[in-house]
DNA sequence: TGTTATTATTTAATATGTTAAATAATATTT
DNA sequence: AAATATTATTTAACATATTAAATAATAACA
């Protein structure tokens, strides 16, 4: 009858489907999922192959450092680097000059691991790259990078 | 020595810094703190909202259709309706004619939640294209939408 | 130097993610 | 129609995410 019956809806958000939060999710999700597979066969989750990675590329790293460049939560990384450790894929010991700082770093068996799905990974990064463009893939690079702007 | 000291990194996979699932995660970090701060008013999880938003926009669906348009895994699905259902935000009854199937459906306490975050979650959104740029969402958006062909 | 403030990390509590198994209803087959 | 297979959802078990509080070591300061 009025006008007003669906008020509620008159004034819209941006509909799901081009919702960024969302997008990132799902596009996440599609490249995860062959990772994942891969990574099941070592054993390891995306989190921990995330932190054999930046620790392989960085070499030793605090705590701290260690979370921002694994995009982790100090909370998360604790329990999984204590995983790690009892894998034996990581070392962990107290920084001597600040004995808060806990100084991680890759061991060999972690680094063997790395080699193991080194060619994978390459395929898998290849096959995205082959499907969506390099320049598309450069292109949404840079454009995450401008996130940090925010 | 031999050229073979570090061997283990002759074959690299491309730098975590420029690694798509780091940067897709952290996009994503950037864009979820603000609204995760807006829903902590409202005692809502980002998963939470997701779910409200997909039935206030599409209507009541099944719980397949639902978790494909949240982006959700069912189980985790299944327990964040179970509270939206404790908070009264959200219906769920079985489908007369297939009774496997939930049908889940907003109430007007949920759609009035929506209501409430309206004006802070277009804010938030705005400021991103403001920050951004427009054109470089939507580009964004267009590339991500390209992932489902993976 | 003893007290307080700050910093780095861990612990705790609750929510979600992920995979596999269980459940329950419908569809298929013989 | 009874047995079997398939489908939709939930339950279970373990891993991670998130926020807040606790811990432990260092720094700052009265």
């Amino acid at each position: 009858m009025d006008g007003e019956s669906d008020s509620l809806n008159d004034r819209k958000l941006p509909s799901t489907a081009r919702s960024l939060p969302i997008a990132l999710i799902r596009a996440r999700e599609k490249v995860m999922g062959p990772i994942r597979e891969m990574l099941s066969n070592s054993g390891l989750t995306e989190q921990q192959w995330r932190i054999l990675r930046v620790l392989d590329e960085l070499g030793p790293l605090d705590s701290t450092k260690l979370s921002e460049n694994a995009s982790l939560l100090l909370p998360s990384q604790t329990r999984i680097v204590q995983t790690l450790l009892e894998k034996g894929l990581v070392t962990r010991q107290a920084d001597p000059s600040d004995r808060r700082r806990q100084t991680v770093a890759i061991t060999p068996a972690g680094q063997q691991i790395i080699l193991d799905n080194l060619d994978e990974a390459q395929r898998l990064a290849a096959h995205i790259e082959t499907v969506l463009g390099k320049e598309t893939v450069d292109r949404l690079l840079d454009i995450l990078e401008e996130f940090d702007r925010l």
